[in-house]
DNA sequence: TATGAATATGAGATATTCTCATGCTGGAAG
DNA sequence: CTTCCAGCATGAGAATATCTCATATTCATA
């Protein structure tokens, strides 16, 4: 019945005074005007104005409808307004889930840069912990995924932060101390502290211990990165972590780190996005200055080839 | 670009979950939906629904335009259901004004009756002493004149409220009070109170002492009924009243009163409305209440005959 | 009573929004 | 892994709706 077009032909025509002038701010025909009028009056079955006064005169249901559209129309102008920015990508919404749980050492100050830049994007955060992240995200429910683990889906884009090495963390006192890299089998009378998940998600299982067939003597787990490092500094066990994870701990010397086989085993951490929001600015940008501000922050980072 | 219609779509396809189920509520088929939603969403550059779940997700743009629907369309239904209404003539507005300087003495309990039966009407009253009333009521400034004076006009209906007879308020000390009635030359040596305003639009005149060509000796004005009533008590002078105006006065003895000419002058008052008022519902009503209260309240007047 | 500015109207062009028929897709069941 | 099914998408064309153009009508005014 009552449409946004008739409200902004109302709205135009109490500015104008009359049908002629509306018409040419509204770039139509004043007999667009008029039909437009005649073809709403029928259907409400009253008049809305009195055209034969200068400036038109409105009548009870015309004043009625002024109303509503001095109240709305200004509100549909500004979600207009707000979608355009949407479709532009200058606002928009930014769920992150990490499945790296160190990772909140760097993504907090990233967050907060972030915010700065963009304040009307909303930012989310939550840990991939306890579901997997990359359904979530190919749904929509998520935004973002920060991962080391690719898994190839068509619909998700991966953009590359950086090239960290998992070591291992020993005690000062341990004898694995001393060398430059061990061997899965080194591991063997250890017992290894990881994280609390499937073994199938802990890359020191998938990329070093299983091809080798080894086998941690006992495995214990830890919710928090600080609490492991204690651990381990105090001879409690030994656990695969980022390198990066470990700089405050083997700086002050409360702990070492040794390369996992020869070559060290290498992963590189993702910003996992859906396909179609590769492009958007504000995601663009936070991929950007989150890059930036780990190899400032990190150390023994290393860029990937190509990003 | 965006429209009422958008938002009823979207809301009821988020209240379904689905377009399939959406577009039985609001009987239309699926496929009038799916185009809709594609036409807004390309006109906008954005998505607003993922489809390939259920129900339905609304991403960022699409939460924006169904927080816009859920604000405005329920404003939107109630203006339309307000219009109907005032299409029914169940609601509106009435703008009366009087000619008539006594009148408020019986228009003030009508429009407390009134009010009560139609709350929503929006009543207002003016006196139409120092502005033409009829082009106004015309024009739409007024929807009612209350008069003694129709004014043929096609776009104006008269509806008869009484018949009253115009009488001469004389102290009980004049020499005119023992008479049954009263010629045009008894005036000449009277002092006249008139209401303050032109002569044309004194009944006075214009049927009784004009035709005679008769004059009084000096003419006063009082602006009200009561002041008018004191001065011809006091024998300052004599006035011509319509009867039921003056009857608390006669009741208590304060003053009597003397028919113009033998026959007497009859007036007849009118509540004038536009034409297109004139089936109105709370028109009629009030006109015909208004007519009730009168033959109950004053005394002395008469009903109109076929009215 | 003529005049001019504004609105109304009819006819036809144009644009939009629908329906119909049918193709496509993702998830569930075998 | 295929089949099926429910739901969505799409193309074509019908049905509406909305506009423009040309012109008539109306109203206030000189």
């Amino acid at each position: 019945m009552l449409e946004v077009r008739h409200l902004t032909t109302l709205l135009a025509i109490e500015e104008a005074g009359s049908l002629m002038e509306a018409a040419e701010r509204l770039h139509v025909t004043q007999s667009a005007l008029s039909h437009q009028l005649k073809d709403l009056e029928g259907r409400l079955g009253a008049a809305l104005l009195v055209r034969r006064t200068r400036p038109v005169r409105f009548t009870t249901a015309g004043l009625r409808v002024l109303a509503l559209a001095r109240e709305v129309l200004p509100r549909v102008q500004q979600t207009e307004r707000e979608l355009k920015r949407l479709a532009a990508g200058q606002t928009g919404r930014l769920h992150i889930a990490i499945e790296c749980h160190s990772c909140f050492q760097w993504l907090m100050p990233a967050l907060d840069a972030f915010r700065e830049h963009w304040p009307e994007v909303e930012l989310d955060l939550s840990a991939a912990f306890s579901f997997a992240p990359l359904p979530a995200l190919v749904r929509g429910d998520l935004d973002m995924v920060i991962t080391s683990d690719p898994v190839e889906n068509e619909a998700v884009k991966y953009l590359p932060l950086f090239r960290y090495e998992l070591v291992l963390a020993v005690s000062r006192q341990s004898p694995l101390a001393a060398s430059k890299w061990i061997e899965p089998e080194d591991i063997t009378d250890q017992t290894l502290i990881t994280y609390p998940v499937e073994r199938e998600r802990l890359d020191v299982f998938t990329a070093f211990l299983n091809p080798a067939n080894a086998e941690p003597a006992a495995i214990r787990t830890a919710e928090l990165t600080p609490m492991t490092a204690q651990l381990v500094a105090a001879g409690r066990g030994v656990a695969a972590l980022p390198n990066w994870a470990l700089t405050e701990y083997t700086e002050h010397d409360l702990l070492k780190t040794v390369r996992l086989g020869e070559k060290g085993v290498w992963r590189t951490l993702y910003a996992a996005v859906r396909v179609e929001d590769d492009h958007t600015p504000y995601m663009q940008e936070f991929w950007e200055t989150a890059k930036e501000l780990c190899f400032k922050t990190l150390s023994g980072v290393r860029a990937v080839k190509g990003s």
